[in-house]
DNA sequence: AGGCATAGCGGAGGGCCCTCCGTTTCATTC
DNA sequence: GAATGAAACGGAGGGCCCTCCGCTATGCCT
């Protein structure tokens, strides 16, 4: 798409960058979790390359599923179109689960990004994302109006780290209630 | 107080173990953060024999804050005595957020407990804790019925894992307030 | 085409985690 | 006071993470 940082002109790196990521998306794809020695191995590269590709492991993986957090996001203006604020709301909490149990690994990131200071290239349009759809529904008066939404975001970070198998599934479900629960008006 | 596991007899062992405790409680004073190679090293001790007396990081951990942790749970019944349910349940929150905060260390434990399964021995306590704030809550209609503890304990588990500078009290305090608000039932 | 500055490479190195197993030390028994 | 079996020790070893820096290849410029 397009060039992500700035200029990566040398040919070299931009083959190393790609590999890199190729075999990245393969090993990670499961549990998420394989060593980045491994992977760059894989690759057919030095670590120190792939460390200065990917400054840390969270800027690999979130590189990686940058597509699928995209298209979470562009998912806020189609729901709220389609649904009232608060349908809307949870609806796309519901997908945000559903996606972070699948994609384990954007989990951690996510969570590193939302306490300390993680890129915001990323996380930025994530929390705008919330923010949408919190003045949504604070404007229908169905949610507390000045909700925060960083504060939103670290509570999602809950569903993404709650296993899906024995019934972790139904925890969420129960989780993403009470969440959504907290954030609405007394009066309905 | 009482001998943790069985029977640890031998005197070497014991002697070992308590000065694996004494040096960790210094070193893990901090933030929390300290190799466990340091720590076995200045207790005079090989790293094997810290891992055997506490087969993980938590185990360590655990042992460490027993006693506040049997503290905060002793804080239930006494709480619910003083006040509503819905009070006390808010004030032990408060109480646990802030002990999280002071003592870092723990948070890790308890998150890694509440999913997968770590030793009953300190987390079931804990979640009985909870349980039993819920149900008072429940029986005064103020809080909804049926609610899993464990669910609870997830949620708190985000308030561990803010740190405490840069403003991070005040959002403690305000995804408390949505935390408890998720708990209660709707007519107040 | 040939030179040259430099972006980019790659792996050694230091630190940590945790396991495994040969060796030591204790407590008990004779 | 040995002898002895088992409990406990301790550190080497394998794996991972991440940094640092001498070396290489690339792309521009002449």
């Amino acid at each position: 798409m397009n060039p992500p940082p700035a200029k990566p002109t040398r040919r070299d790196a931009l083959g190393n960058r790609e590999r890199i990521l190729t075999v990245a998306r393969v090993a990670l794809s499961g549990s998420g979790s394989a060593s980045l020695t491994a992977i760059a191995k894989q690759a057919g590269v030095g670590i120190g390359t792939l460390y200065r590709h990917f400054p840390t492991r969270e800027a690999l993986v979130m590189e990686l599923y940058r597509h699928d957090i995209q298209g979470l996001i562009d998912r806020v203006p189609v729901l709220l179109g389609e649904n009232p604020p608060l349908t809307a709301l949870r609806l796309w909490f519901e997908e945000v689960a559903h996606y972070g149990r699948l994609k384990f690994g954007v989990a951690e990131v996510i969570h590193a990004a939302a306490n300390g200071g993680l890129d915001d290239e990323y996380y930025g349009p994530f929390v705008a994302a919330i923010a949408r759809l919190l003045e949504a529904g604070a404007d229908d008066g169905t949610l507390k109006p000045g909700l925060d939404p960083e504060d939103v975001l670290l509570q999602l970070g809950v569903l993404w780290r709650i296993e899906p198998a024995r019934g972790g599934a139904a925890r969420a479900a129960r989780i993403l209630t009470l969440i959504v629960d907290g954030l609405r008006t007394r009066q309905s």
